[in-house]
DNA sequence: CTATCATTCAAACGTTCGTTTGAAACTGAA
DNA sequence: TTCAGTTTCAAACGAACGTTTGAATGATAG
């Protein structure tokens, strides 16, 4: 039982599992057909079945795969912070970078295929099929309780309930902005190399959240002066 | 030629476009079959290639039917602002409350399918496929072009590259907050009752927005400390 | 009533779906 | 070399897919 033994025995489901992220992203997860990600991946038809046990079962590996290191570690971004902040609350706009920063910088490395997965996941937000919200609500739910306390102590005179759609708002900008970077080239005829730099991404989309979250609370007049 | 004998031809295409409407929204175009979308329409499984031809041109009158008296209502909204404002420019809450509006205007009609049918659109919108982008593009341009030629007189000294970026984010939080509505109770315990008072809803969402569209630039420090 | 048109229907078309099977190929340890 | 255990493979399973067909049904006009 040496090294080598082990590795081989990952790489198949590596293989499919990176297949699998290609192509449920160009098909959805009901389109990619087994074949279809068998043949991508360059293994046998039955190699999913025999390694993962169904194809739902390759959708949730697919999404954990991925998502708990990514929330692992933006929870991880949100204690260093707290820990350099020894205390005093934190910057709205720290905790913000902390969220957007951890997705970017999982868009930047375009080898490990976290991009395709990222725009997958802005897929996935939308999915309406029951197993899939009831795994990303469990995925996300111990990230999005930090967060929120971060943010309650960041920000203790913005009403909670306020609070959850404005972290709704940012949430569903953040997803659909790098789930769907073309509709940007739907706005206006825009240089596709600008969408890739991912540092001045991130500096716009802070720069927007941070505006959003701080925004001035809705009067009641403005509820009022609609109906 | 009565108008008896007309309405009836209209109605099991109308059936069939409702159906197709839910089930698309439940299972995603490719997940939604002919069978399931007849059988829920109470028609034979055989009309809808009568009536439409094939799948494919179903989902795109599934789109068309809404989409187009929604940027047609969406422009108009716009009219009617610009002529009111007599020449001056308009302020920017202005501009975002037309667009908002007539997005939850008809989120607020359940009776009319309108729910459904939002909360399909933000499916689509990221919805890779090739035919559904292309689709949507041409449905959304005149629109974007229109709103786009606004917010740039009301902030002239708002870069254009910025300001698509922005309006992406705008577009991006609208469609992500109608179609992911059940994040909201994934970030906290939210009332159920009080996801739907459309007009709560529209001033928080305005207030966002505005916010976001209006922020401060980033500066070029920030992008250059990330680095 | 009859002829004409549009619409509906049950049945079947060939294809592809996710999954299963049992044998073949390969592995490391004895 | 032998052997148990793991992984791969070609082939096939029944079910469901989108689409087509031709006959039955309906309503309208002459």
């Amino acid at each position: 039982m040496s090294l080598r033994s082990v590795k081989p025995v990952h790489e198949t489901q590596t293989r499919i599992l990176d297949a699998a992220e290609a192509l449920f992203l160009l098909h959805g997860f009901e389109g990619a057909s087994m074949r279809m990600l068998t043949a991508r991946a360059g293994v046998n038809l039955a190699a999913i079945n025999y390694h993962f046990g169904s194809k739902d079962a390759l959708i949730e590996a697919v999404l954990r795969r991925r998502l708990d290191p990514m929330n692992t570690s933006r929870i991880a971004a949100l204690d260093r912070l707290e820990e350099q902040a020894a205390g005093r609350p934190l910057a709205p706009e720290a905790i913000i970078g902390a969220f957007v920063g951890t997705s970017l910088r999982m868009i930047e490395d375009a080898r490990g295929g976290g991009r395709n997965f990222i725009r997958l996941l802005g897929r996935t937000y939308t999915d309406p099929d029951k197993r899939i919200r009831a795994l990303i609500g469990q995925l996300y739910a111990p990230a999005m309780e930090r967060y929120k306390a971060a943010f309650t102590r960041a920000l203790p005179e913005l009403p909670g309930e306020e609070l959850v759609w404005r972290m709704h708002f940012m949430f569903g900008t953040l997803s659909y902005t790098l789930a769907a970077t073309d509709t940007v080239q739907l706005i206006a005829g825009c240089k596709p190399e600008d969408r890739y730099d991912a540092r001045l991404l991130e500096a716009r989309l802070t720069a927007f959240l941070v505006a959003g979250l701080m925004a001035p609370l809705p009067s009641v007049a403005s509820v009022r002066k609609a109906a």
